[in-house]
RNA sequence: GUGGAAUUAGCUCAGUUGGUUAGAGUGCCAGAUUGUGGCUCUGGAGGUCGUGGGUUCGAUUCCCAUAUUCCACCCCA
């Protein structure tokens, strides 16, 4: 076997599947509750849209891109992050003209050629949000009481939420002004990234890891004292419905988010225990993107969560979550009635009754002890005898209890037991 | 991107100071007087020892390269 997954990819199994499908599961019925309508988006799109969507200045754009040309010779990209094509597919398809707002949910995978890390694969799973239409406070706090109340119902404990503003067209330029003027003298002291970053992103310096505990960077002047009223009283309303929903939060000027389409607010659910991928969901508002990729100007607010760091954080905080389920019943039989045991297998399988017969031509005994591997719940043995009498005797494996039944009555005990 | 460790059966790992048919545990399949599982016992299948070169009479073992994985840092979010 010389084929291998490749790098940054990974199977999910089938022994990972029920956990995967329960959060999923979970997420949905949340979003339902919330009104979000799930919508599918194709895996690439052009990949224009994503240097527009996602910034050209990002890292996402520069360099970690999955890009190839089609056969028709046009540029494509497997899509790097889920907002972009839904807010193209928003447009596209005139939800724009539907009752606004509109609310989305996804689950998707996206793509990014990065170096591997835990909790970091270049093919990963995110479900997300997006609420377009909205520009009150009050969307804003909607998407994180989803969140909240997501988590909970996860068992999730120790996650926190940090919130910030990062203003808006109108009063981020100029503290730009104000940050580069403040960081132009001293840049030379922070690290290379930084100041790359000084022209390009200055912002992103305020977020670096690596000049973190740098003085320069700690004392630097946040966009968050430097609001424009509407921006601040955008912020304080936010900060006033949280309160009044009754969330923990953590006010934090240095969130700054790496994508280059958010404004005003911008927030992350953050663990310790993930290490260094502790944020397991990022959000934040995007009133400028939809304009930006051609639609009208359009307020947006929305997360994406990383599925594999949730799942990573479940672990570690020992929840406990669903794991294979054996079959409800398996019914052995012999040579001369296993056409009869598929039958009535068939038959259980047509009641909602997950069931199981013998597949292999197996012994007796080797059918005893598949059952138990399997971890059916039920066993009954189809011989002679029992389609002659149409009574069976059906055993339960957990503890050897039998009790004796009328075939007929078969599927009626196991629904109800 | 840097440093370290690792790669041998489906899984977890021994091992060969370079020598003929490469091992264990576990899992899988089968059987233990052929209608009752879990424990136990017996047997079987399953590896071109990550890949490609080199040295050698001979390489799974030594050397070089490369791929992949894990850990740490970096980066990213």
């Amino acid at each position: 076997m010389d084929l291998k997954a490749p790098r940054g990819t990974r199977d999910i199994l089938p022994v990972e599947t029920p956990a995967w499908q329960y959060v999923e599961q979970s997420f949905s019925s949340v979003c339902d509750r919330f009104s979000f309508q799930e919508i599918r988006v194709p895996t690439f799109e052009q990949t224009e849209l994503f240097q527009r969507g996602v910034g050209d200045t990002t890292d996402i754009v520069q360099k970690e891109m999955y890009t190839f040309e089609d056969k028709g010779g046009r540029s494509m990209t497997l899509r790097p992050e889920g907002t972009a094509g839904v807010v193209r597919a928003y447009l596209e398809n005139g939800l724009s003209s539907e009752p606004s707002p509109q609310k989305l949910y996804y689950i998707l995978n996206s793509f990014r050629y990065e170096k591997m890390g835990k909790g970091r694969y270049r093919e990963f799973n995110q479900m997300g949000c997006e609420l377009f239409g909205s520009e009150e406070p009050t969307a804003d706090a909607e998407i994180i009481s989803l969140l909240f109340l997501f988590f909970r119902e996860l068992g999730l404990k120790e996650i926190n939420l940090k919130i910030n503003s990062i203003g808006c067209p109108k009063c981020k330029p100029a503290y730009l002004d104000q940050l580069r003027e403040y960081l132009r003298p001293q840049i030379h002291e922070l690290c290379e990234n930084c100041q790359d970053r000084f022209e390009r992103n200055p912002m992103r310096i305020l977020d670096c890891k690596e000049d973190a505990e740098n003085e320069i960077v700690k004392n630097a002047p946040l966009q968050l004292e430097h609001l424009c009223s509407e921006c601040e009283e955008h912020f304080a309303s936010l900060c006033a419905e949280l309160d009044n929903l009754g969330f923990q939060y953590e006010i934090d000027g240095h969130i700054v988010r790496g994508l280059d389409y958010y404004s005003r607010t911008v927030f992350e659910f953050i663990s310790n225990n993930v290490g260094t991928q502790g944020t397991i969901c990022g959000g934040g508002r995007y009133d400028g993107l939809i304009e930006e990729l051609g639609g009208l100007p359009t307020p947006a607010v929305g997360f994406a969560l990383g599925v594999e760091r949730l799942l990573m954080e479940l672990n570690s905080q020992n929840i406990v979550l669903p794991s294979v389920k054996g079959p409800d019943i398996y019914i052995v039989s012999f040579p001369d009635t296993i056409n009869q045991a598929a039958k009535i297998c068939f038959e259980l399988r047509n009641n909602k009754i997950k069931a199981e017969n013998n597949l292999n031509a197996r012994s007796f005994r080797a059918q005893m002890k598949y059952a138990d591997r399997i971890q059916a719940k039920y066993l009954v043995v189809l011989g002679e005898d029992e389609l002659k009498t149409e009574k069976v005797s059906l055993k339960r494996m957990s503890d050897g209890e039998e009790i004796e039944l009328d075939l007929a009555d078969l599927a009626e005990y196991i629904k109800n037991n």
